[in-house]
DNA sequence: TCAGATTGATAGTAGAGTGT
DNA sequence: ACACTCTACTATCAATCTGA
């Protein structure tokens, strides 16, 4: 389109009303068709959402603020800095992060979190047009996928000399191992998931859960035949318990690292083993997973709907009834282990809840 | 068995559009 | 000016795969 075809143009704001010209009321001409109102309406908008934000922002902080007042009592002036967001100085230091963290060894420790700027004699920026302005007219695109290789490769080095190997001392010492689950780089940012070792979540999710040991079939021949297959390791690729206990820990370590602006952001979360059942290491289905875990809720739908005696008819919505309200089940025993089972995991959730309170 | 990579899901956020 | 919805994008997390 030309520029006097975009000069043409009869496009009113949708806001002001004014009529729309390329370089006049839009500086950019596809601005000219991509919105309905003019830059100056739009420029406006974003100031006032802004301003929206930051008061809704502050507004909530005093709230917060004053809720928990009236329940601790006024606290120290930095927490209630106006600022919104605490300076990278003012925040807690990694040592602080790290006291928090040995009170794991007798406390669940839930979602404490640690962000600062690591210094740049640390770890250099990652900065893109460097290492290709920087290249040598010679030098090949596997010499700079090699440059951030060893970039990267640095990064994880450095954050484990500084930072992390810090933290495993502290869990060491509490008799807590974490293991890397999972690391990923995205848009030049480093996140890293780990695990306690002995976390049930860290296991592999053994899906005959889903089908009650109790439940043998009544036909030899399918007996027999899943007795073979039970054996068969290889074929059904069945976890092999290992000699730990196992605990529903609800570990997690998650960090990472912006390589351009050098944020680092921890958090962790772990109970105490000491207040958790540990499970039988010999039985994989002993395995305590946690009560809201996808594999338990699975577990219990299944086993109501199996609960019903043999050869008996369920229409679908009495089925639906019986997984809404399970203990209607008229099965004594049945209404007795869920219940039970009910009731331990909220007095679990219950302790928990007090504990933080 | 483990660390690391890949990929997909999802929650959160910013910005645009529109009506009052 | 303000409130609301919708959409696109981003950050983060989780599942799965792969190679050592």
């Amino acid at each position: 389109m030309s520029l006097a075809a975009y000069n043409t143009t009869h496009m009113d704001c949708a806001k002001c009303k004014v009529k729309r010209r390329v370089y006049i009321t839009d500086e950019d001409p596809a601005t000219l068709t991509k919105y309905k109102t003019c830059d100056a309406c739009r420029r406006k908008n974003k100031v006032y959402k802004k301003n929206q934000k930051l008061k809704m922002l502050h507004k909530l902080n005093t709230m917060d603020q004053l809720q928990r007042e009236s329940i601790m009592g006024p606290t120290i002036q930095v927490e209630q800095n106006l600022g919104l967001v605490k300076s990278v100085e003012t925040r807690p230091s990694f040592t602080s992060f790290l006291e928090k963290v040995s009170h794991n060894k007798h406390r669940d420790v839930i979602s404490i979190k640690y962000n600062c700027e690591v210094p740049e004699f640390i770890i250099h920026r990652y900065d893109s047009s460097m290492i290709i302005s920087n290249r040598p007219d010679y030098a090949s695109v596997d010499s700079v996928e090699q440059k951030v290789t060893n970039y990267r490769e640095e990064v994880k080095k450095k954050l484990k000399l500084h930072y992390l190997s810090r933290l495993f001392d502290i869990l060491e010492s509490l008799g807590y191992t974490f293991k890397t689950r999972s690391t990923n780089w995205k848009n030049n940012k480093f996140y890293a998931q780990m695990l306690c070792h002995e976390d049930v979540g860290n296991k592999r999710k053994d899906f005959s859960l889903l089908v009650d040991d109790t439940d043998v079939p009544e036909n030899s021949q399918e007996r027999d035949e899943r007795e073979s297959h039970a054996n068969d390791n290889s074929k059904y690729d069945v976890a092999q318990p290992r000699n730990i206990l196992l605990y529903p820990c609800q570990s997690r370590l998650n960090y990472s690292f912006d390589s351009t602006s050098g944020l680092l952001s921890l958090e962790y979360s772990h109970l105490d083993h000491d207040g958790l059942p540990p499970t039988n290491p010999q039985d994989p289905k002993s395995i305590a997973h946690p009560p809201n875990s996808a594999i338990n809720i699975a577990s219990q739908w299944v086993k109501q709907l199996q609960s019903k005696p043999n050869g008996e008819q369920t229409d679908n919505a009495s089925r639906m009834k019986l997984l809404m309200n399970p203990e209607q089940d008229g099965s004594e025993a049945s209404a007795r282990k869920n219940g039970s089972a009910l009731a331990n995991a909220l007095n679990y959730l219950h302790r928990n809840i007090s504990s933080k309170e």
